[in-house]
Parts: structure tokens; sequence; C-alpha cells
DNA sequence: CTGCAAAATGATACCGGTACCATTTTTGCA
DNA sequence: TGCAAAAATGGTACCGGTATCATTTTGCAG
């Protein structure tokens, strides 16, 4: 095996091998141009006999296209992201692109460098979570001139085109519900406020149902945690410790939601008989723990495959007018609240 | 923003602005080779005040090395391979290396494409689910001269490294424990057999353990069933209607024993009282629900920071002689068996 | 101030594809 | 069969970096 002393053939070995010119090896490697297909024939014969394996990066130098959609995640640690960037794979895959992907960690430094890589690489496409990003990060987007997307939040003006839910009605509208159960001692556990439009819309929409019920927003009712489950818990802990009445909990995930299901559970609480618990997300095991968890159900690999439309599309040159998709969410009744 | 006629810099035009040769504006950006601290100074200026972005397809046709490391993984559906994605990725961000994604979906085809896609892209290693590959890209990837890393079975002859558990020992554990416990009619519900190595092998751990206790092997107990969590259920409810006595079941994976646990709950039967029910992977969810799920836990983090040091050292050249990582699993022992 | 090794810088070519335009071959039809 | 148009093919240059090796500049001892 070691002895791989000599290099791989370039397309110049193939045409020498076939007996034509490397740019027609080159066109008839990519069915494009047209060839006659004899010619082709020897081509490919050439190439296989040689292990043939073009190189991507002088394809990409020559032609400006890397055929690189890149996707900048926040992280992988909640499902729905992995749901999401996996229908994006799965959409993209017959189109012959492939996914570079980051994880920014809610940094919009990291973001920024990663936009900067993979506009180093010539990326064809990037997709964003949300749209709260750096001042330098708008810049480079705008004057990349690819197409961008920005996904999960929908927003009024994006920099390209955006493909989501309204966070905002999610969250008012699983807040009008509570209160429609009658609940008016409502807490609000969110995620990572910072630089994450998703918690703070969700935030909003909750403040924004409660004023319309004519209830009072009370600070000391809103946690701001990380989105871990242990959190979820120690959030429930402190709400529950601030002395005041707390008959539902309102968590921006349902990770949080399912920390908090633990800690009325240790409290011994009933859910929803002494406290309501409502959720974000619909995970899987929402619908599986004991009590089932009442959350809003996001339309995840319709997401992605939204983007990877949108993406292709605009790749294609087909310029589509319409630039926000709002996907639509659903209020997923089950039994703690 | 429409009119970005103007083409982007080039080295070229910071070299000018800078007044200074390209391949000294070169040596300049990347720190690399010895420049004067005042003229990397006018170098940087220039590119700055050009908003220059180099562009890597050129630096990876010119230097052979694309920065790029490869991941393939089955899918995202399970969350242990989101969890060793970031943790790859985390591992990588410091030494400016990107993840390029594919999802294999378990198809040797699928596979195979994706490695003849990223050599294509030149990329620097190439990380691989699993040691079950097509001849061709075995071959592909022993000719490539990079470094190959199989992860999440240990094999005795991987193609490069190998980092992961011994699903046989993880399986035989489980059963032994199982069998300990005074079970002696155990169900397996495996996920996919065909073209996975961990599944596979979990099934021959728990036919081994069978047989070191004298239990003579049932193929009517075997089930073989997608990921799915309603495939989990629907197993279980095939394995009971068998008619056999049953008194344990053994699943592949953690989404599967809780799709087994529900079907346990709709049939009326205590869980372990009736029968005792094993799951693998140790979700997050596998501690939440009721009753909580006995399961083999499995390190994917270190999996993932494994890898990536190993690719790492691969690529500055540390001749590493160990080449095979077991990185060892946890029983943990909870409600549910 | 000179001389010389070390450090910094530069000229040129090359990585491996493909665009562009010119040239040759084939095709279709009078 | 001849000829114009269409199709196929090829020569050359270029994409934007960097390796190589030559050349110039710098630093410092004598």
């Amino acid at each position: 095996m070691r002895p791989r002393s000599d290099k791989r053939a370039t397309i110049r070995d193939v045409a020498k091998v076939a007996g034509v010119s490397p740019i027609t090896a080159s066109r008839a490697m990519q069915n494009s141009g047209k060839v006659r297909p004899g010619t082709r024939q020897k081509v490919v014969e050439a190439a296989r006999q040689l292990d043939y394996i073009p190189n991507l990066a002088a394809g990409t130098l020559a032609t400006n296209a890397s055929h690189l959609v890149a996707v900048i995640l926040p992280n992988m640690s909640n499902s729905i992201f992995a749901d999401t960037l996996q229908s994006i794979s799965d959409s993209l895959r017959d189109s012959g692109y492939q996914l570079l992907v980051g994880y920014s960690d809610n940094s919009p430094e990291l973001e920024e460098s990663l936009v900067r890589t993979f506009l180093s690489r010539r990326a064809d496409a990037i997709v964003l979570t949300g749209h709260m990003h750096s001042e330098q990060t708008n810049a480079l987007l705008k004057s990349a001139d690819i197409p961008i997307v920005e996904m999960w939040s929908v927003s009024q003006d994006p920099l390209g085109a955006c493909v989501g839910i309204s966070n905002f009605d999610a969250a008012y509208s699983m807040t009008d519900y509570l209160c429609r159960k009658g609940h008016r001692n409502i807490g609000f556990i969110g995620g990572l406020l910072e630089n994450n439009d998703r918690t703070q819309s969700r935030l909003e929409g909750y403040r924004a149902a409660l004023r319309d019920h004519g209830v009072p927003v009370d600070d000391q009712l809103t946690r701001d945690v990380p989105f871990e489950f242990e959190d979820g818990s120690l959030a429930m802990r402190e709400l529950l410790a601030v002395g005041k009445k707390l008959d539902a909990v309102f968590a921006a995930s349902d990770i949080l939601a399912l920390g908090a299901l633990l800690e009325c559970n240790r409290q011994n609480l009933q859910v929803p008989g002494d406290i309501a618990v409502a959720g974000f997300d619909d995970e899987r095991l929402a619908s599986l723990i004991k009590p089932s968890l009442t959350t809003i159900g996001v339309p995840r690999r319709a997401i992605g495959e939204k983007v990877a439309s949108v993406v292709l599309s605009a790749l294609q040159g087909e310029a589509d007018n319409q630039r926000v998709f709002d996907m639509g969410f659903s209020l997923v009744e089950r039994e703690s609240a």
C-alpha cells in the first residue's frame, strides 16, 4: 500500500489515453458539452482504466462554482437541527451538491468566521440559522452575490430568502391557550436569549399574549437558562422558589420542559393538576413521557426541504420573487397542559 | 446590491496595493513564511482595504491540501451520530479544518459515491461509520493515501485507524446481565442488519451470551426492523404474538426499546415485572421515561474527540502506531431490566 | 566601513481543470 | 454529389493561489 508514489491521473492523462484533447475529455466526463457517443465512450474507458478522479478544486477555480452548500447551525444538541440538516442533505443529494457544515454555538463571532471561511471556499450558497448576525457578517453576505437563506425564523426583511416559522405567533398561541385554560400565573423558561432570535421572539409572543389577556407581565417569572435538561429543572426550582403563585410554565424547548416536569415530579406537584407545563419543538420524546407534553409542533423536515428547493432554484437562476416562506406550526395538545 | 459587477480582489491586487510581490503577500497572509512585520502590516492593511477573501480552491489546487475533513454518517435520526459529529467539529475547529458531511443511509452504493466525491474534493481525511464498505470503496480508500478513520465499531483490521466500541462485547454484557437476572426467554430487536456491522455484532454478542448460559438461540425471537420508534412497537407486538414465553427483550437501540416499552404498556404488561426491556445507546430520554431504561452507555463525545485527535495527529505526520482505539461502554442499570 | 551569512523578497512556473474562440469534421438537404 | 450549416474537436490562456529557486536586503562581526 505504502508506495503510492505514482501521482493521480489528470484529465490530460485521460485525454492522452483516449486519443483526444484535454478539453474534449473534460466535456466527455461531464455529459455537458456535445461529444460524440463514441468519443465519450473512449474517454470514459480511459478514465476507468486510469482510476481517474477529477480534481474538484481545479474545477471550482476554473468555473467559480464549488457545488458546495454551506450550512451554519447553532449546534446539534437539539434534534430539530439534526433533522433539518439531514433533510437539506437528502433534498440536495441528487443535484450533486455537498454540505459544508459549521456550528456557531450562538456566537456571532464564530458565525462570522464561518461565513468568511465558507466564502473562501466559494460555497455556492449559504444557509444560516436565524437572522441575528454581526454587522460584518451582514456585509459579507450582502456582497457575496450568492443565494443566502436564513432559516427557522421568518423575518420581514431577510438578507436573501427566509424559511421558517413565526416564533412569536407560536409562543403567542401557546400562551393564549394556557390563558384560555384559566391559567393566570404563567412562567416562562427561555434558553439563551442572547443572540437567539428564536427564543427572543418566543418571549415576546408570550408577553404579548399575557398583555392581551390583561395579565401583567412579571419578570420574576421569566428565566433565561441554557438549553439543557438540567437547566429546565433548575429554572423550575427557581420559579417555584420565588414564592408567587404559579399555575403554568411555558418552556421554549421540550428539553427544558422535560426538566421542568421532572422537577415538578420531585416536588410532588401534579401536572397538569397543580401546574401545567408546555414545551416547544415536539421532540420525539414529548409524546412518550408521562404526562405527555403539550407543545408546539414544527415542520422540521419541511423546512429543510424548502430550504433546499429555494437554494436550488436560486442556483438555477430562477428568480423567485417570493422571499419569505412561513411553514407554519401546530399546537399539539397533550396531557401536560 | 445587485450590481456586484466588480470582481473579487485577488492576492495580486493585494500585493499591488501593498507594493510587494504576490508571493510575499501570500506569505504575509498566512503567517508562515518569514516576512518582516512591517511588510506583513502593509499587506494586511491592503487586504482589509480591498475586502480580500482568499480563494481556497486555488490554495487547495496549489498545495494539494484542502483543509477539509469528510465525515460519512448513516443518518442523523439517531442522536448519537449528531453528538459525535458535533464533537468532531468542536475538536477540529481550532485547527482550521471544516467538515464535509454526507449521509450514506446504510447504503454501500451511496457511501461509495460519497467517498468518490470527497476524494474529488481532495479531502485531507475521511471518517466513516463502521467497517462495511463495498470492494470499490475499500480500494478507493486504500489508494487515497490520506488518513482514514472508521468509527463506532472497533475492528481487528481497520483500513486506517479505528475508534469505537465493541458492539459484540456490549451486547454480550447486556444479554449476560439479563440471563443473570434469571431471564431465559430473551428476544432481540435489531435494526437494519444489512450493511450495519454495529447491529450485526450486537446480534452476535446476544447469541454468544445465550449460548454461554446454555440457552438455545431461537430465531423466532429475533426481529430485524428499521430504527424507528414505531418499529420497536411493531416488533414487540410480533414477538409477543409468536406465542412463546418471553420474559425479556433486548433492543439494539433505545428508540426501539422505547417502542417496545410502549407496546408493553398497551398490552398491560408490567416492566420489568412481566417482561424486562433493555436498550442500547443511553439516549437522553432513557433516564426520563417511566420505567427508566436499562441500556448501554456509549461515550459518544469521547469518540468524536478521539476521531478528531487521530485525524489531526495523522495530518501532522505523527505516525501513531496504535490504530485501534476501544473507547469502552458501560452498562447503565435502571428500572426496566 | 567591509564582508558575509541569514533573512526577506521576487520571477517564473505550475497545480488541474475549463472558457473562449478557431478549426475541422459531420450532417442534412438541394 | 456538393455545399452550407451544425456539430465536434482542439489550441491557448486563464482561474488564483503557492513551490522553487534566484536575487536582493539586512544584520552584525571584524
